[in-house]
DNA sequence: CCGTGACCCAGGGTTTTCCCCAGGACCCTA
DNA sequence: TAGGGTCCTGGGGAAAACCCTGGGTCACGG
């Protein structure tokens, strides 16, 4: 897994803007022994590009224009278990590592990072050091939501009642009383404003239902 | 107002990304006519940087470690009219656009921009031209909260309740629940729900008042 | 076969929110 | 001095949310 020292660390950058892909290709391309060898803002883009060069590190974006990052690094984790992948995050982006950390994460780097943070992360990911605030960002969901309760927090989050929610899922207004309590447990939350704040923080709602956002 | 043809564009560069900042310098001094004067990712020393150069073109990113961009826009149009200021827009602030509009801002600039469009954006901006989308981003809100609503709206989003907000507030609970009632028809929220999410859709929250996080 | 978990429904209770109504104090500007 | 805006306070009532209890079906695996 760890990279023999003196050979060149071949990386991917992964991001939507533009003038930070650009910046960040010359930061990395100065120091020594990086070398850049491919650069995109789209996420299928990023897995051939993985495919095709297999590079030793991927830096990588969350918020990409077709499919999110966070599939990008799963499908890349699962197939090309060699590259490195270190996730680029913004400043909403707290909640996804919680859904990044089951799939071994390399190390996290703030956009706000400097020349220095950034070639220090990618080197330290290439000689297959983890990086991993982990103990940070508040505490892990002890139970997981169910898919209906994910489903009906979605709603609750978009501002609809329980009647409204029960109309729309064709059940019983006090069906929906029940998820939403239960939703209420395992999240900790007294009410549906706290449950909302809570779910963004975790960034629960962010993740694999990406698919099916169509009403 | 308008710049005569051939005199070389000073720009000033300010955002929290070194390696956007980077790569947007790179971009601008590449393009004929145009350099690069200052670069910053601090609120007040973009002030500075400005009465230092006098710049012809600002491009300023809104979210600044210090204060608020929308302050800086603010000051630097109040005191260095001549100075031309391009907003560089992230993911989730088209709620800012709503309090930039009333400032005079010469044009808005998307981060995902690419060397192109950049460029573009400030030989129009030097030239006078005003770029606004302005009918985009949804409807417009009609009336603007006052302070003590968007004190009392932080929290509802925070998830308090009106009891919970009225002790911190130290005013009657009843006090409370009028202004929420206000705050719902400025919104056009019909529960607390609503109008958190319409919150957050129009970046209520996120405006000026930074300085007063303090609790 | 029986336990477990997810899902569904219901009654009955308290609490909170929501939506009308009303009036008074303060500051700033015209 | 008179208005207008903001902030504060209050009552009463309907609606929604919240919290507990109790049922039931279905699919899964020991």
């Amino acid at each position: 897994m760890t990279r023999p020292i003196g050979k060149t660390i071949r990386v991917v950058i992964v991001d939507d803007h533009p003038m930070l892909r650009e910046g960040t290709r010359v930061c990395l391309e100065r120091a020594p022994g990086i070398a850049v060898v491919g650069v995109t803002g789209i996420g299928r883009e990023a897995i051939h590009l993985v495919a095709e060069h297999r590079p030793d590190v991927l830096l990588l974006d969350l918020r990409l224009p077709d499919i999110s990052g966070v599939e990008v690094a799963r499908q890349v984790r699962a197939a090309y278990a060699d590259t490195a992948i270190v996730v680029l995050t913004g400043y909403g982006d707290a909640g996804y590592l919680r859904a990044l950390r089951p799939l071994g994460i390399r190390g996290y780097l703030a956009k706000t990072a400097t020349d220095a943070e950034i070639v220090d992360a990618v080197r330290r990911a290439a000689a297959g050091c983890t990086m991993v605030t982990s103990q940070s960002e508040g505490e892990i969901l002890t139970e997981p939501l169910t898919p209906r309760e994910r489903e009906i927090l979605r709603r609750l989050v978009a501002g609809q009642r329980n009647a409204e929610i029960a109309a729309a899922l064709l059940i019983s207004a006090k069906t929906v009383e029940y998820h939403v309590s239960n939703i209420f447990t395992k999240l900790g939350a007294r009410s549906r404003a706290e449950a909302i704040r809570i779910a963004h923080e975790q960034g629960i709602l962010l993740l694999e239902d990406a698919g099916r956002n169509q009403e």
